[in-house]
RNA sequence: GGCGACGUGGCGAAGUGGCUAACGCGGCGGUCUGCAAAACCGUUAUUCAUGGGUUCGACUCCCAUCGUCGCCUCCA
């Protein structure tokens, strides 16, 4: 498969290494409040990405830290009173919580700042040995000047850049060096003994660390969000390039934002979704379909109308693994040669498409041709209940891929005694052309929590799904 | 100011040198139905922000303009 990659500004055949494995590093949440929908964007993307890569018999690797240190976490904990490692701890296991609500797995390893600090401190003096970092005033800085290739992934010159970094940075040599390790301020209150003295890591080195630690170095696919790019992107290349030499990555891999109304949804804009609420009021395939039917590399509007939209995707594949089943038990006897066809192609159109980088809304259109398929030939009636049974496989086959199966309903949930005895009533009613009356009784089936549909084979209750903003 | 991405039908979203510009939603007409739902059939962009240029030929390449967004301030 080729994916797109920000430095080389092209899709790059993605090349396993020696043993066959694809090394996938995301850059996790910073743990200082829930994570929002935003957020969980990457989350869903690299989940899938890493299904897909599977599917085609490729092992994968796929690393998500978690920055439980930083400025902001120890704000939130003073803000409320309780220790940094408290609040840290409180919203990684929200975020764990939270993400575990997709359905879709965990990724193989997801390593804590505080969990790696040793590695943090081998790496920064590897650094300083080379000269490449120098201790100042209690902090370590990243001295940007001394490493050649600076700027090459956001595509800045030096020169170019403004100097945004205030005066208390005077302990720095250039205004564009950056902290690998910060000295303890007196109320911080998570802090390691290091050569330079107490204190903690920078932002950006715990990602070099943490995937040297984890996928060693030169690795196949770093990602994360293309708010990234740029200082924390470029600096981690500085870092593990800088100490190690080599390519710290093949490919890097840069998912677009979320829009709320015009601007991006930012913790710091204050203008978020939480994602547990998002999933209080939609289910998790509604909300992974919101986010595979857009490629990842556009920017995607958050909205209850975009939400909606993904719901209606749904629930055309859900009817039409329904239609498979009604049909599977009327059944017709014969082999309808359109279905396999719409079967066939449509399984190929979905790899070619998510080969061509990771081309989630041309596979959502290859899944639609085929559930096209499916319901013409549930329609004309004539396949056999084998060759329906096999399409069923194929196109759930295909949504487990994406993380999709889920949608399945499944063999129907036994219907109560009660309303079957109303659905009996209300078709004597109908015998008797008594239209009121039945239209009497359908209503009091659906206040038992089911929706009457009348179909070729007799009519059906089925449970009525949760409505969105109902919870 | 610097760097980058993007502007395709009512909405969303693919395509990125050459067959009739995917797919979903919505609309309209039809089939089915007591009604409804689902589904199916047909229809819904002579046109891809605008203006130039390259080419036998461009939505696709180049330039300019307008517009939107992101980064340059520890936000995925």
């Amino acid at each position: 498969m080729h994916l797109y990659s920000t430095i080389s500004k092209r899709k790059e055949p993605l090349v396993p290494d020696a043993e066959g494995t694809v090394g996938i590093y995301v850059c996790g949440p910073t743990v200082y409040g829930r994570i929002h929908i935003g957020n969980a964007r990457p989350f869903v993307v690299f989940s899938v990405l890493k299904r897909f890569l599977e599917r085609r018999g490729v092992r994968v690797r796929l690393v998500s830290n978690l920055t439980d240190v930083n400025d902001k976490i120890y704000t939130a904990a003073a803000a409320e009173g309780v220790p940094s490692a408290e609040l840290a701890r409180r919203y990684s296991d929200a975020y764990i919580a939270d993400t575990d609500r997709l359905g879709l797995g965990r990724p193989d390893v997801e390593p804590r700042v505080t969990e790696s600090v040793p590695g943090i401190i081998a790496l920064i003096e590897e650094l300083m040995q080379r000269g490449l970092a120098y201790a100042a005033g209690g902090d370590v800085y990243y001295r940007v000047e001394r490493f050649p290739g600076y700027g090459r992934l956001s595509g800045r010159r030096l020169e170019d850049m403004v100097s945004g970094e205030p005066a208390t940075g005077a302990a720095k040599e250039s205004h564009l060096d950056f902290a690998l390790w910060k000295g303890r301020k007196p109320d911080e209150d998570t802090w390691w003994e290091s050569p330079w003295g107490p204190g903690r890591p920078g932002w950006h080195i715990e990602c070099s660390a943490m995937a040297e630690e984890a996928l060693g170095r030169g690795f196949q696919v770093h990602g994360g969000g293309i708010d990234l790019i740029f200082p924390h992107h470029e600096n981690e290349i500085a870092q593990s390039e800088g100490a190690h030499g080599g390519c710290m990555a093949q490919i890097w891999m840069h998912n677009e934002m979320l829009e709320l109304g015009d601007e991006k949804m930012s913790k710091s804009l204050g203008n978020i979704a939480p994602l547990a609420d998002v999933l209080d009021r939609w289910p998790a395939e509604v909300v992974i379909a919101y986010f595979l039917t857009s490629h990842y590399r556009s920017k995607l509007p958050f909205s209850d109308e975009r939400l909606g939209e993904a719901r209606a995707v749904v629930e055309r594949l859900t009817n039409a693994l329904k239609a498979i089943d009604r049909a599977m038990a009327t059944g017709g006897e014969g082999h309808d040669a359109d279905l396999t066809r719409a079967i066939v192609d449509g399984r190929r159109e979905f790899f070619r498409a998510l080969d061509d980088d990771f081309g989630t809304p041309e596979a959502f259109a290859a899944l639609f041709e085929m559930v096209r398929g499916i319901n013409r030939a549930t329609t004309a009636g004539e396949a056999s209940p084998a060759q329906l049974r096999e399409a069923r496989h194929e196109l759930l086959d295909l949504l487990d891929v994406l993380g999709l199966a889920g949608i399945d309903p499944g063999p129907a949930a036994e219907v109560p005694a009660e309303v079957l005895s109303l659905l009996d009533d209300r078709e004597r009613a109908r015998a008797a052309r008594d239209f009121a009356g039945a239209d009497a009784l359908r209503d009091r089936i659906r206040a038992l929590g089911y929706e009457v549909t009348d179909g070729p084979g007799g009519p059906q209750a089925t449970p009525i799904a949760p409505e969105a903003g109902s919870a």
